[in-house]
DNA sequence: ACGAGATGTCAGAGATGTTTGACATCATGT
DNA sequence: ACATGATGTCAAACATCTCTGACATCTCGT
């Protein structure tokens, strides 16, 4: 719905590095549901500072290993 | 209107820092309204993603420079 | 063949973030 | 005294993000 973001993300990547970590999995651990899940790995719109901060801290790692933002406009 | 964030933020520091940078001349680097930048500066809520980084680069520091999450919830 | 788990789609409702515009206060300089 | 610029408040519209729930597809194990 929102327009296509800016932002890139290693979600899926990460969740796939960290073993056995479902999607399901993964809200659980954030707090959010399994359609934000999906709709971020996907790209479709960035989630809010305070839910990228949570995926980051379920991956033990910092922000910016997760979350991309491209150069330039 | 927004429940208050858990994000705080060195926003209002790093304007001053960076010299002579009003609210007015950070919003349309970043490409906001004052109205935002006041409320963030307040901690009313935490901004999208997006505009974290886009704050971030404004100031040229990373996110985590300018943007904290506490340790627990 | 069947069930269960993981991923995905769709649509609508609800919550949060952003904009617009009008106006108030304080400090500064002229 | 007046003008200007910087900061702040308020309220309502608007945009974006998140949730709920129902359902489809694929894979795997039994």
């Amino acid at each position: 719905m929102g327009k296509p973001t800016r932002v890139t993300n290693r979600v899926r990547a990460l969740r796939f590095a960290a073993g056995e970590m479902t999607q399901a999995n993964l809200a659980d651990r954030v707090g959010v549901t399994r359609q934000t899940v999906i709709a971020i790995e996907q790209g479709r719109y960035s989630p809010s500072l305070e839910m990228a901060f949570q995926i980051a801290r379920a991956f033990n790692v910092p922000l910016d290993d997760v979350f991309q933002y491209p150069e330039v406009k």
